[in-house]
DNA sequence: CGCCGATCTGGACTTTGTCTAATATTCGGA
DNA sequence: TCCGAATATTAGACAAAGTCCAGATCGGCG
């Protein structure tokens, strides 16, 4: 799969959002690279040639993906949050030193032996997070 | 084991931490109610009685006491960290609505299948989180 | 073209956490 | 017990991430 920013359009709309100009940049952005970004790399990433989109719009947007599940937020670092375009079930790495974020693929993980939940509680996600750090 | 102010003392210099005042009430705060508190839950609990203990300390001291392992620090909410008393093995479970967080037991759960590790790093932790919501 | 709801915007604001330079406390030794 | 050095604490200024709002703008449709 290539994306586009034409691919946008459909891909924003497929989750039930309107496509607007903004709105196809920042999901270019997130998904052209399909790297995990904070909304500071967003806006960065978006603001390259002449400023063009707020702050405002781009926490309101990633927001709004994040409702729609077009992505996923990856809480590692406690000063910022990641943005994470690959929604289907995997885990990550995090590379404590460097800030680096990589995806674990959840296909051969298991984890078993999870205690029963609370009644009347739904699982709403399972993070696991390897730390890594550099040998000293 | 029943936590007093004057067992912190000991608890401290046995992390090779210079037991003073404020470390002590800090230290009672987490050990004494075994709970996950907030930087900012911390600093209420100290200073309920009149204000003993000022912003930049109870921020060292909870930096501290993680670098000698005397806590852990545990990510979920992107807004705040949390700290734990609790540093034997273990995992969390998130009630994503009332931000209340529990302890899950690592001795039954099994974590396996996971890639080898990039060469050159070692493995600093694993965080399991599993975000539970009420059902609505 | 003009309307209207949806979207975007700058900028003020809040919250969590950091930094610094001055002050205070603690500890070990005599 | 007293002293000096090292260590710890403090208030308050600062920084960064994120939220909020009221007004401006956009874009599709009649």
């Amino acid at each position: 799969m290539h994306y586009t920013r034409d691919n946008m359009a459909g891909l924003l709309r497929s989750h039930d959002i309107n496509p607007t100009h903004q709105r196809i940049e920042i999901a270019y952005a997130l998904f052209s690279r399909q790297e995990h970004l904070s909304a500071d790399q967003v806006m960065a990433i978006v603001n390259t040639r002449h400023s063009e989109t707020s702050k405002a719009t781009v926490y309101n947007t990633l927001k709004l993906f994040l409702e729609k599940g077009l992505v996923r937020e990856v809480i590692v670092d406690p000063s910022k949050v990641f943005f994470d375009p690959n929604t289907s079930p995997h885990h990550h790495l995090y590379e404590v030193d460097s800030g680096k974020l990589s995806d674990i693929d959840a296909e051969h993980v298991v984890i078993s032996g999870l205690p029963p939940l609370p009644a009347g509680m739904v699982t709403e996600g399972i993070d696991l997070i390897v730390r890594v750090r550099r040998t000293s």
